[in-house]
DNA sequence: GGAGATGTTTCAAG
DNA sequence: GCTTGAAACATCTC
C-alpha cells in the first residue's frame, strides 16, 4: 500500500528501535529485495551498530546506523512491522533486525521492494532526491516548467512521475485529479496556468492531509475522500453519487467520476 | 484458472 | 536526445 503517507507510517513503526544496537540480522538471502545489496553485505554492515536515525523522502526510507545507512523501498506490497524479540519470521519476512527487546521486520510478498546499503555521510540516493511535495521547494514555477516538458502525457501518468512528485502513487494521483475535477486522460499540455495552479494546490492539500491522517495516526481517510470508494465495484463518487469509472491510464488502473471529471471535449 | 493488485526499471517506438 | 507507453518483475486474492 505504500505511498507518501503509508511510508511515513511504516517508518514510524521502527521508531522504538532508535538508540538500540543490532544484535542479529536475519535474511532470506535469495529474496529479490537483495538485488542491489546482498544479504551478506547487509548482515555484515549492520550487525553490532546502533540505529540512530530514520528519514523518509517520498517513498524512499533511510535508516541510519552511524557508519552505515540502510535504504529501503517498500515497492508494491512491502510493510514494516514491530515484533517482540523472539518473533519467528514468516514466509514473506525477508529481513528481521534483532535488538534487545524487539525485532524490526520488513515483509514484502511480491518483492518489488528493495534494500540498499551505504556507508556514513548523507546517502547518495537522498542527495539526488527531488524536493518533497509538501516542502517550500515544491513550487508552482517548478510545476509549470515540468508541465511544459511533459505536455504530451495524460494527467494521471504525469502525477506518478517520482522525479517531480516523490511519494505520489496511484491512489493519491486519483484523489488529486478527482478533487480538482480533472479527467485523468487529459493531456498536460492542454491545461491553463490556473489549472496547473489548481493541481499544485490539490497536491499539497491531499499530501498534507494524508500525512496527518495516515502518516501520523495510522487511520484511513474519511468517507468524504475518493479513497474509500475507489476500489469497490460500483463505488460511488462522494460528491455527487455517480458510479465511478475505472480505466487504465499509463498502465495504472484509475478511478474517476464521470460527471465531476468529464473530459473537456 | 484468469485477471488484477497503492511501484519501478528497462526497452522500444515515435 | 527526448518523451511516452508497455512489458517484466513475484505472489496473493478475488
Amino acid at each position: 500500500m505504500p505511498e507518501l503517507a503509508e511510508v511515513a507510517w511504516f517508518a514510524k513503526q521502527w521508531n522504538p528501535g532508535l538508540g538500540f544496537e543490532v544484535t542479529e540480522v536475519r535474511c532470506h538471502p535469495r529474496a529479490r529485495i537483495y538485488r542491489l545489496a546482498s544479504a551478506t553485505r547487509i548482515q555484515g554492515g549492520l550487525t553490532g551498530l546502533r540505529m540512530n536515525k530514520i528519514l523518509t523522502r517520498g517513498k524512499q526510507m533511510t535508516f541510519g546506523f552511524g557508519k552505515a545507512h540502510l535504504g529501503l523501498h517498500l515497492g508494491m506490497t512491502g510493510s514494516l512491522l514491530l515484533k517482540d524479540a523472539g518473533y519467528i519470521p514468516e514466509r514473506h519476512d525477508h529481513l528481521v533486525i534483532r535488538q534487545s527487546g524487539r525485532s524490526l521486520v520488513f515483509r514484502d510478498p511480491r518483492m518489488f521492494g528493495v534494500l540498499r546499503l551505504e556507508g556514513s555521510g548523507h546517502p547518495q540516493w537522498l542527495r539526488s532526491a527531488p524536493p518533497e511535495v509538501v516542502s517550500d521547494g515544491f513550487t508552482k514555477v517548478a510545476l509549470e516548467g515540468y508541465a511544459r516538458r511533459r505536455g504530451g502525457a495524460p494527467l494521471k501518468s504525469f502525477l506518478l512521475q517520482q522525479e517531480m512528485f516523490p511519494g505520489i502513487g496511484n491512489w493519491m494521483a486519483d484523489e488529486i485529479l478527482w478533487r480538482g475535477g480533472f479527467y485523468p486522460g487529459e493531456r498536460v499540455g492542454t491545461l491553463e496556468p490556473s489549472q496547473i495552479e489548481t493541481i499544485w494546490r490539490e497536491i499539497r492539500q491531499v499530501s498534507r492531509a494524508a500525512l496527518s491522517i495516515i502518516g501520523s495516526r495510522g487511520d484511513d481517510p474519511p468517507k468524504s475522500w475518493l479513497f474509500p470508494h475507489r476500489w469497490r465495484p460500483g463505488g460511488k463518487c462522494p460528491k455527487d453519487g455517480a458510479v465511478l469509472c475505472r480505466q487504465k491510464f499509463g498502465g495504472r488502473t484509475t478511478a474517476w467520476c464521470p460527471t465531476c471529471q468529464a473530459p473537456q471535449s
